[in-house]
DNA sequence: GCGCAATGATTATAGTTTGTAATGATTGTC
DNA sequence: GACAATCATTACAAACTATAATCATTGCGC
């Protein structure tokens, strides 16, 4: 009697795989839409820091996404290359990289938005309205029981969960 | 005008970005129980499905995983090294290794079965059971309508979707 | 005002992880 | 009995990461 050397040890998945599950089917839709516009996630979140609040340095930035300078300045580099934002010198410190989004960078901010209310609805397509409503509920409920800040995903650098029981 | 350079564009999250993060967080936090064990996620993959049925091939296991037969030797070579399984000659194929799991193979993936019970209940600590089900309701109803395949995990070697609105 | 530690950005570098291609052994087929 | 196909392995190059060294600039103590 070993146990479970046989079938499937459970049969309905529990919430824990079912969210990490769904979570990442979410994550890489969207993704998918970010590499439309020719953007990597974290090219995203930079880009939606600099619109936040333009003129900080790239090592403030960096330390808000929990990146090294030394990939700061590579992330930086492609979305100037891209047009996105520039450098611009600091006349109180000569030493700082103050960013700032171009006019093209706002219009991609824009479109980021409206490809993220796209991916919204699409994820949730198979949801009622009231359903959508009671889901966010549970799961604005878990992220404050389990400790996670609002609105910051907690996966700028990392990998994930695969499989599992 | 430009719209949204000011505050925050969405105050309240949507159900996309709450599932990629809490998803992520139950991703880390089952990863770093399996890593108590010593075991990487996909070390957890391949010994279910050893688990699940003995005596398969490398190349076999790989495709269900995704994965190269280059990078299955690296894996069977670290499962082998921990003495969870063993590489067995088929005698109806020389070419083929045939993979079985050991007695501490067995005992480790009751082990991941157990650490994964608590994981569930640790991450769902903070609903009420009837929540919980309805979570788990509204997940499965999405795995059905998004097309994925219930109980196989997106993301052996993905990475991930950071931030986002 | 001078010397020097500290800071922001950058570059150099090494470690890790990944997939692709070449190799070797074995099988099945014509 | 030769030859293409298959399984496993090894060799190798590409992508990505963090750490440390470098350079310019700033702020401070004296």
């Amino acid at each position: 009697m070993g146990a479970d050397t046989s079938g499937d040890h459970m049969v309905v998945p529990g919430a824990a795989f079912l969210l990490s599950q769904v979570g990442m089917h979410s994550s890489r839709l969207w993704r998918e839409r970010m590499g439309e516009l020719g953007l990597d996630p974290r090219h995203v979140v930079l880009l939606r820091l600099v619109g936040a609040e333009e003129g900080r340095s790239q090592l403030a930035l960096g330390n808000q996404m929990g990146l090294p300078p030394s990939r700061m300045v590579a992330f930086v580099d492609e979305l100037e290359r891209l047009g996105l934002l520039e450098r611009r010198a600091n006349p109180d410190d000569r030493r700082v990289r103050a960013l700032y989004l171009t006019a093209k960078g706002r219009q991609t901010l824009e479109a980021v938005m409206k490809m993220s209310a796209e991916h919204e609805k699409e994820l949730t397509s198979g949801l009622s309205e009231p359903q959508v409503k009671r889901l966010r509920h549970l799961l604005s409920r878990m992220v404050e029981e389990q400790g996670l800040t609002p609105g910051v995903h907690p996966g700028v650098s990392v990998l994930d969960g695969p499989k599992e029981l």
